[in-house]
This record gives C-alpha cells, sequence and structure tokens, in this order.
RNA sequence: CGAGGCGUAGCGCAGUUUGGUAGCGCGCUUGGUUCGGGACCAAGAGGUCGUGGGUUCAAAUCCCGUCGCCUCGACCA
C-alpha cells in the first residue's frame, strides 16, 4: 500500500517520459517554478549539481590555459545588429530593456542571449598586435533567452551556462581550438557525466547564427530523442570584421583576428537525468552527486547505532566522500526511498545486526543490489571501489544503450521507422538544405551531427551520391 | 499565434450535470508507541472555491467578461 504510494509519485518513464522528467525534477527538489512563466529556481540539491559540474569542467578549461572573466549582462541594441546573421537568429528571442532610472532609454538594452557582441567589443579594444595572441577567456553566468515553450533545464527563459570566447591570429588555431574544445567536452562527458555522446559538425540549417561552423554533442535520452548537451562555433572573422579585432602581425600588417566560442549549461544536468534515471527517479553519478553516500542508522535509539554512524561519516568525510547521514526520525524505510528517488549512488545501511558483525550493508542505486559482505573496517577502501565501479557500469549501460539504438536507414520510409521506434538513424545526406527539410517535414527529425566518416552511398531522400553521412534523430 | 484541458487548504483532487452547512488523501503541529523497504494511535491547525460583474431567498455550482497555468503543433543550449 505505501510502497505502492511512493511509485505513483513518479510518473512511469517507460510510457510516459515527459511526465516522468517533471515529476524527477520537481518531487526531487531539484527546481521549483519560477513567478515568471518559463523561469526555473534551483534549489539548494539541484545547485550542488551544477556546482560539481562546474568544479570539474572549470578545472579542465584551466589545465588548457584559460582565463575566467565576467562581461556586462546588458548589450546595446547596437552591439547586436552588427553581425547581420547573428542578429537575425537571435532577434525573436531576445528580451530587451527600454526603461531604467525612471526614464526611458536613449538606446534598448538587450539582455544577453550569448555574449559574442559584447565580447566582441572589448577584444576590439584589448587585441593590437600579435603578441596579445591568443586570447582565450571563458565566464560563467546567466543568459535570458525568450522560448515560447519551456521545460526545466532543457529549456528555461533563463539559464547557467558556461561560455567560452577566444581569438587568434589565424584560422587554423582557432579552428583547432573548436575541436580541441569538442574533445574537452567528450571527455568530461564521458568522465564526469558517465554519459555518451556523439559529436560531430552541424549542417549549416542548424548552425550557430554568425558561425563559419559549429560542432555540437549529443546525448541520447531513455525515450530515443536527441538532447544537444553542448556546442562548439568557428566563427572565422565574421564577428572579428564586425567588431574590428584587428591586429598587427609580425610582419607589420594590420588583419582581422580568428574567433571561436563553446558553451554548456544546466541543460546538462536535464542530460543527466534523462540519460541515467529510472522508475524511482534520478541515478546520478558519483562524480555530480551532491551527496554520493547516504548512512542511513537502523534502531538509531539503541545503544552505540548512532554513534557508530557518525564515525563512519566522520571517516568518509575525511577520505574526501561527499556523505550524508541521515539522522532524521523519519523511518529507514522512507529514507531508502528517498534517498534513491534523489539518486544518492550508495547507501549505506548501519544497525545493531551490522555492527556487531563489524559489516555494513551497502545498496547500489543503479543497480537496486544489496550486498553485506563488505567490512566496516574498509570502508574508505570499498565506498571508494563502489563509486569507481558505479561511474563505469553506468557509462558502459548507456554506451551500450546507443549503440544498440544507432541503426542505419537507406529510403524515408526506413528512416520514419526507425525513428519512429525510438533510435537515432545514420543515413546519407547529398548535402542540399531541401533534402534536410523534407526529412524534418516527413520524419519530425533532424540533423544532429555529420558523422566522421561517409560510409552511406546514397542521400536518403534524393537518391544522389551522399555527401555527409548524418545521424538524424527526433530532439529536444 | 492555432487546438485541447485545468484553476477549490502547502501539494494532489472530489464536489459543478440537478444551486441549499466547504469535503477527502497526503503533508503540517502536539503527545505517545515504533524503526532491516515510505509505521501506528490520539488530538489539532489550515480555504474571501483565480478574479470582476449578473441571475437568485440562496452560487464552488447557472450566465457574461477577464486573468493565469498546463499539454500538443512553428523556433532553440
Amino acid at each position: 500500500m505505501a510502497k505502492d504510494q511512493f511509485v505513483s509519485q513518479i510518473a512511469d518513464i517507460e510510457t510516459d517520459f515527459p511526465q516522468w522528467y517533471t515529476d524527477v525534477v520537481v518531487k526531487t527538489k531539484l527546481v521549483d517554478y519560477g513567478p515568471v512563466k518559463g523561469t526555473m529556481v534551483i534549489r539548494p540539491y539541484g545547485y550542488a549539481i551544477w556546482e560539481n559540474v562546474q568544479r570539474e569542467l572549470d578545472a579542465r578549461f584551466k589545465q588548457t590555459g584559460v582565463e575566467n572573466a565576467y562581461f556586462p549582462l546588458f548589450i546595446p541594441m547596437s552591439f547586436m545588429t552588427k553581425e547581420a546573421e547573428h542578429v537575425e537568429g537571435f532577434a525573436p528571442e531576445v528580451a530587451v530593456v527600454t526603461h531604467a532610472g525612471g526614464a526611458k532609454l536613449d538606446e534598448p538594452l538587450v539582455v544577453r542571449p550569448t555574449s559574442e557582441t559584447i565580447i566582441g567589443h572589448m577584444m576590439g579594444k584589448w587585441v593590437e598586435s600579435w603578441r596579445d595572441l591568443p586570447l582565450r577567456m571563458n565566464q560563467w553566468c546567466n543568459v535570458v533567452r525568450w522560448e515560447k515553450t519551456t521545460r526545466p533545464f532543457l529549456r528555461t527563459s533563463e539559464f547557467l551556462w558556461q561560455e567560452g570566447h577566444s581569438v587568434f591570429a589565424t584560422g587554423e588555431e582557432a579552428e583547432a581550438e573548436t575541436l580541441n574544445m569538442l574533445r574537452l567536452y567528450e571527455e568530461f562527458a564521458h568522465s564526469v557525466l558517465c554519459m555518451p555522446v556523439l559529436t560531430g559538425r552541424k549542417t549549416e540549417k542548424e548552425k550557430f547564427a554568425g558561425a563559419v561552423a559549429t560542432y555540437g554533442m549529443e546525448a541520447m535520452m531513455h525515450d530515443g530523442k536527441s538532447l544537444q548537451s553542448g556546442t562548439t562555433h568557428y566563427m572565422g572573422q565574421n564577428f572579428a570584421k564586425a567588431f574590428g579585432v584587428q591586429f598587427t602581425g609580425k610582419d607589420g600588417a594590420l588583419q582581422h583576428g580568428y574567433t571561436m566560442s563553446y558553451g554548456v549549461s544546466t541543460r546538462l544536468i536535464g542530460a543527466l537525468i534523462m540519460t541515467h534515471g529510472d522508475a524511482r527517479g534520478l541515478v546520478l553519478p558519483p562524480p555530480v552527486a551532491p551527496v554520493q553516500v547516504v548512512i542511513v542508522p537502523i534502531a538509531s535509539k539503541k545503544e552505540g547505532v548512532l554513534e557508530a554512524c557518525n564515525a563512519l561519516a566522520d571517516r568518509l568525510k575525511k577520505a574526501g566522500v561527499r556523505v550524508k547521514l541521515d539522522d532524521s526520525d523519519n523511518s529507514p524505510g522512507w529514507k531508502f526511498n528517498e534517498w534513491e528517488m534523489k539518486g544518492v549512488p550508495l547507501r549505506i545501511e548501519l544497525g545493531p545486526r551490522d555492527i556487531e558483525s563489524g559489516k555494513m550493508t551497502v545498496f547500489r542505486r543503479d543497480t537496486l543490489e544489496k550486498q553485506d559482505c563488505y567490512l566496516l573496517a574498509d570502508a574508505e577502501k570499498a565506498v571508494e571501489e563502489l563509486l569507481r565501479q558505479i561511474c563505469e557500469d553506468l557509462y558502459a549501460r548507456a554506451e551500450t544503450r546507443m549503440r544498440e539504438r544507432i541503426v542505419n536507414a537507406d529510403t524515408l520510409d526506413e528512416l520514419l521507422k526507425e525513428v519512429d521506434g525510438g533510435n537515432f538513424v545514420r543515413a546519407g545526406w547529398c548535402g542540399c538544405r531541401e533534402c534536410e527539410d523534407k526529412v524534418k517535414e516527413f520524419a519530425q527529425a533532424t540533423a544532429r551531427v555529420i558523422d566522421k566518416e561517409n560510409t552511406a552511398k546514397k542521400c536518403v531522400v534524393c537518391g544522389k551520391p551522399s555527401l555527409h553521412t548524418v545521424f538524424f534523430a527526433r530532439a529536444y
């Protein structure tokens, strides 16, 4: 009876995936809805995940020599219009401030939807000589995009992200950086989020407004839909020309720099929820889990139980584990379900029986297996080993699922059938916009990324020779 | 912006067809018994029924207006 009530708190992942997702992010107290439509309030438990993402990613950026900086939230409207494609791409979704200080502003201010323009403006001032290059910066901030429909983490009117912006003396360097950052994201997704991704170049249609080339990282969700989880853009000289980013080269000639940018957002949290989650709720990868180990005391009023739990918690804390001792007076069963729903990777139950035998009962969230073979004396080692194993298994499971659900198609009908079945479809493409639009119209699927090799022979639409082999999927 | 649905206690809902004392579950508060998979008992607090007008002896319920939210279609990290 009580069990049924718990299960019913979260929709069925198999039959009602969108509802399941909403339940998970709200009921596990990751987020709440904000008073302004389309905004979300990230609660402490959800924000702790983001902090872990930030820490891990920031460390990687710094290793490659990228420095953090901060640029203003407000961008003069005139900046936005300097790059033609850029303004066209973002105009429909920018929020504009027209009044401030009790008066109408001479020039409206755009609330940044992304910072290429204002950073381009500053780069124009900062870059004078080849000695100033490369200039590689990143900022952690919020951006606003007035989307028509929203969903927590996946698409909100305001979201948190990281945007890196760099300028180089040559196009080759900027392009290389674009690919390096894509690889960095892929490695990060693998080792921190335990999430397999497809990476590759985007088609012209899916390209960033104002870019020469866009590369993307796509993750496969439980329902077979794709989620763009990160992008890198090579801008060529487009923004450098628009904002006068010029330098004097070694040869004394004045020339424009080459810029690139890259970003990932709080959408990553949505991606990992939908990659690893199950019928009981969240399953968090240990590197980003706010709580990696929860200790649940059993018969906590019995002598010695709480003391033993506290001692274990202290030891694990010293070993660098994010550990929580749940000494609230809820019943153990309640705690089990609560922390499982919240995705804590590992639970240790400690009661009189365990203490007497010198062992601890350990429960793995990802496999739902309970084991009592671990010695209390070796707790640090056991926990470290288990968390590492969970990472590996989470990745392997998601990777297998993705691999099994990437299929080839030679015709539009096949493509539609496979996409309907929740698959990604690998198919040939002649390279023209009409055929790409046809796929969207016929199967509601879009070109996610272009495969590294062109192995298909014919375009899935028109039958002409294939220019690229493309991964098609429905997308969030 | 096109189509559909919903606004009643903190949350989830019933009540509306056929007007007649404002209800249920969960949660919350207090006390007690519990504790190895969402425990139980007892007592208690909590609502201008989204909002404005109208009909009526009487409106959550009927009529007109209005606001807000959710889902699905065109854009996006």
